[in-house]
DNA sequence: GCGACAATGTGATAACTGTCACAGCCTAAC
DNA sequence: GTTAGGCTGTGACAGTTATCACATTGTCGC
């Protein structure tokens, strides 16, 4: 893989991440080559997009045949990065926690579970889910220096984000994905993703109330 | 509210979702008014930019004094929609479901759950959360044309999720906020918003990776 | 009432992102 | 070997989004 010294657009790397996801579910075996036309049906991208999105890193194709589809995905995964073994932890086991947790994919995408944070004694000792325990919030900074964590993913509730974030980031972390409806603080160094469900819903209201108007 | 015939930036949305999602939290009381500039650094947006999406929708500050904290909140809600009380249904009661049918931010931004789906036969008849009691996917196009819900939420297993969204569009849903990791297909009319939770992890990965090399 | 000040609203401009058309390259058939 | 056909890769162009600078308009003190 090259990367070329152009900006790469966030939409390219979130297109990028459903072509790999597709990929991923189609039988290679079927369908040892597809095309950007094909691809691009399947993942509602223009086929041009497809290509240009590629382009930002390298040749991947052949011309006049298409893309090997197992090549193709290896290549994306590199671009991606999710061949990698993040050592992970998630703060705040509430149900959402508990989902992510349970979700396999977390494994496919180069992050490993190996700790979980809570503020509740009695969910703290138990197991949350293969085999990781539960441990008190007040020592995710230590845990995060010694098992040399690098990715936080934080689950709590909205009046805890911040703190949490702060002691992964005393604690040494490299990365956050905070889940928290609250845009947390953190130093530059720190590689930082908000999701926000709650905008998502905002979204969908604002579509549904112009669809009325 | 006065919409301007202009075309709405999606980020813009996204970004009023933030702006009164702060606005809530903040005390109205201690903060009769608010600048750009505060709110601007609070939600890490330039001014700048809060102004032009919010003249978008018309004019809602005072010059040389700033936005009124209450009124704002009050109009951003009515922008986006957020004031409506639209019924609700969540299919597919696993972990991420039981965190959705428990956020209590549901009802703070227009949606009521009032019915639940799942296909696991123990499940079925139990009570999800709230009341809402867990009723048979096979049901869900009567229930939906019935209940006369409009908003169907899609937490289910990859495989599942084109059947449960044909389902609900045969039953007459009006829009769909999908959180499996596939871009389910539905008709022009219906208003659709994948959410795809894989999509952040690999962005996440990404950006570790890059500053990585 | 008037001047100094403060913060909005917005046209102009710059930056970014996506679309398009086609040149370039590969395969396959004859 | 040559030609026809097909799909990629990419430069040029178009459309969209963000930034900037400042004119505008309101407040407050005297």
């Amino acid at each position: 893989m090259k990367t070329k010294e152009h900006k790469i657009p966030e939409a390219t790397i979130k297109r990028l991440s459903t072509y790999v996801n597709y990929l991923g579910r189609l039988g290679t075996d079927s369908n040892p080559v597809i095309s950007s036309e094909i691809l691009g049906e399947s993942c509602q991208v223009s086929p041009a997009q497809i290509r240009k999105d590629l382009s930002y890193f390298g040749e991947f194709g052949v011309r006049g045949v298409g893309y090997d589809t197992k090549k193709l995905e290896a290549e994306i995964k590199d671009i991606l990065g999710i061949n990698h073994n993040w050592p992970t932890t998630i703060v705040g086991v509430g149900k959402l926690g508990q989902a992510l947790l349970n979700f396999d994919f977390f494994r496919n995408h180069g992050f490993r579970i190996i700790t979980a944070f809570d503020s509740d004694p009695n969910k703290i000792g138990t197991e949350a889910a293969n085999g990781v325990t539960i441990q008190s919030i007040s020592d995710i900074e230590k845990c995060v220096r010694e098992e040399k964590i690098s990715i936080g993913i934080i689950t709590t509730p909205v009046a805890a984000a911040q703190e949490v974030a702060d002691k992964l980031v005393s604690g040494g972390i490299n990365g956050i994905l905070n889940f928290a409806p609250i845009k947390v603080r953190v130093p530059e160094t720190i590689t930082l993703r908000n999701v926000s469900i709650t905008s998502e819903l905002d979204n969908l209201a604002y579509l549904l109330t112009q669809k009325k108007r």
